[in-house]
DNA sequence: GGTTTCAATCGGTTTTATCGATCATGCTCC
DNA sequence: GGAGCATGATCGATAAAACCGATTGAAACC
């Protein structure tokens, strides 16, 4: 059943497609390939002609390079197409030496500021010739970042959506904390059904801890106060501030207070009581089938190290 | 967050090295891409430099090149970067001329004698480009061809396990098979529950119609006799066979009866009868994301046209 | 109308893939 | 143990291609 060889499109080829795609330009395409503008543009009429198909709009108004729709469909095709032929060269550049390079880290706001102070030193330590790009955003941003190929592994909180592979590393218990002198702050903890009755203060929307904490509250989506007038919390620090003053309570993930969010507010922090012990969990999450997959794996026991209290 | 570009594989030297692994060796491989042996040769040669990794086992007995445990890791990742490369290509083509060119059609051995002979004029008459490779087997070998790029669509039954897309072409409802002049022949339909005093003859085990038949009547696995001391039968119409000589009942799909698999066989044929109307539904199937999947689909109806019985 | 921007084209150069032939090495068999 | 064989690496030459720099043609802008 030999069938004759299709002809394959050059890999240099579809990088032009894709770096013309992203660009919107060939002459910063071309830049961005490292090549001059004409080796560009022959290369994708070559490909053009390879392939026997119009990818671009030819001859109408110029300003802005212009797709097929087949075109398009082939830039997505492309892009998977180079990532595979990555994934091969990366493959044996772990197998060579595992543990260097460059490695696009992407961590949510939540834990980033309270961790990394921790964590960098610590990888810098163990894998000294790691090169690591950290990116902080939204949960939603980074597993999309990730898919497309613009990070290499994410550190958030689970229950997270998206397809990847995840290995989770330690819960993160989340913690009241009240205005100092609260009434509730009278006894060692805090049951949930008594935080109804409060005035509950969470991260604006986006923010997967505010629906973490929702869902350890019981509570509905949306029925917590993002603050007045759609003044909505934009960090755990400015949240810290606002219970400060007055303004309500909320919950903090135990890693931010053992980060130092408090400061010197005059915030109490008191353990929450509930079913399932209130929480989320932080992992670590890759590509499925990244070529990596095994040395990332392989960085958990570091950060779980710099996730303990105790660490310096 | 501009990475230095990776050196990325050359698919021809990604061919040979799958080549290679295909046929164990150099000279067969290169006959295999089209070059000679030095061509070949060299290309891994340079392939393990730029990757900077050994993939063979060099300077030891030769007879047979032996990988390493890298190169085998990268044979597989190669074959899924040239399956994306491929993909890239036959994007085009198909958007250039669709329904031509090769289609390599799996189907099973319970489908394939009774459909294909009404199918494939059918299909020639409405798609004279496209040119059908067929290939017989049991789903699960098929599935494991469809997946591994040796197949392009199956026709088959669900349910079937496997990765793929399925798109539901019809019921296929099951028949009871009786001797002639057996008992129950006297009615015009047969409960479920009268066959389990009945001597129910099924195809041997990997047949899915097997499975099939064996939940339709809601039988445990394994409980149908496959006939006298291991002796089952291979195909339905030796399975018709034995019903006709008294061996005990079968249930058969209404296509098979269709395509005159009883012959003139002393055999009736009774409706089943039982809850949710026993059957298996009979699909297309690819891989998913195939750049072939609207073509494919797009063969649905006339597939579909061919199962009707009053088709010719 | 002149200028600017942008992509396609052209000629020349460098790089690379490939071939055919040869060489080195380890088996096999007498 | 040595001749013969099969297999894979190496070498020099050649043809193909990828790429560059400069130029051209055309649309958009002022």
């Amino acid at each position: 059943m030999l069938l004759p060889t299709p002809h394959l499109p050059s890999p240099q080829q579809l990088r032009y497609l894709v770096a013309l795609a992203d660009h919107g330009h060939f002459g910063r395409a071309a830049a961005a390939c490292a090549v001059t503008q004409s080796t560009l543009s022959a290369g994708l009429i070559a490909l053009e002609r390879q392939l026997a198909a119009g990818l671009l709009e030819r001859g109408t108004s110029v300003k802005r390079p212009v797709f097929t729709p087949l075109g398009l469909e082939l830039v997505a095709r492309a892009r998977t197409a180079l990532a595979a032929l990555e994934a091969v060269a990366e493959t044996a550049a772990m197998a060579r030496d595992p543990h260097s390079g460059p490695l696009r880290l992407g961590v949510i706001p939540t834990i980033g500021p309270f961790l990394l102070p921790r964590l960098m030193p610590a990888l810098r330590a163990a894998y000294p010739r790691l090169r690591l790009w950290l990116r902080e955003d939204l949960t939603d941003r980074l597993v999309a970042g990730l898919e497309a190929g613009r990070l290499d592994l994410l550190l958030l909180a689970l229950p997270a959506a998206g397809t990847m592979e995840t290995l989770p590393l330690a819960e993160d218990p989340f913690r009241v904390a009240l205005p100092r002198g609260h009434h509730l702050a009278d006894r060692d903890s805090v049951p949930v059904g008594a935080l109804s009755g409060e005035r509950l203060l969470l991260l604006e929307d986006g923010h997967c801890l505010r629906a973490h904490a929702e869902a350890a509250c019981g509570l509905p989506r949306g029925l917590a106060h993002s603050g007045e007038e759609g003044f909505a919390a934009t960090s755990l620090h400015t949240l810290v501030q606002m219970v400060a003053g007055n303004l309500g309570v909320t919950l903090l993930p135990q890693l931010a207070i053992d980060g130092g969010v408090l400061g010197n507010s005059p915030v109490e922090v008191r353990r929450l009581d509930g079913a399932a012990a209130p929480g989320r969990m932080l992992a670590l999450a890759w590509r499925p089938r990244s070529p990596r997959a095994a040395e990332f794996a392989g960085l958990a026991p570091t950060v779980a190290a710099a996730l303990e209290p105790g660490a310096t």
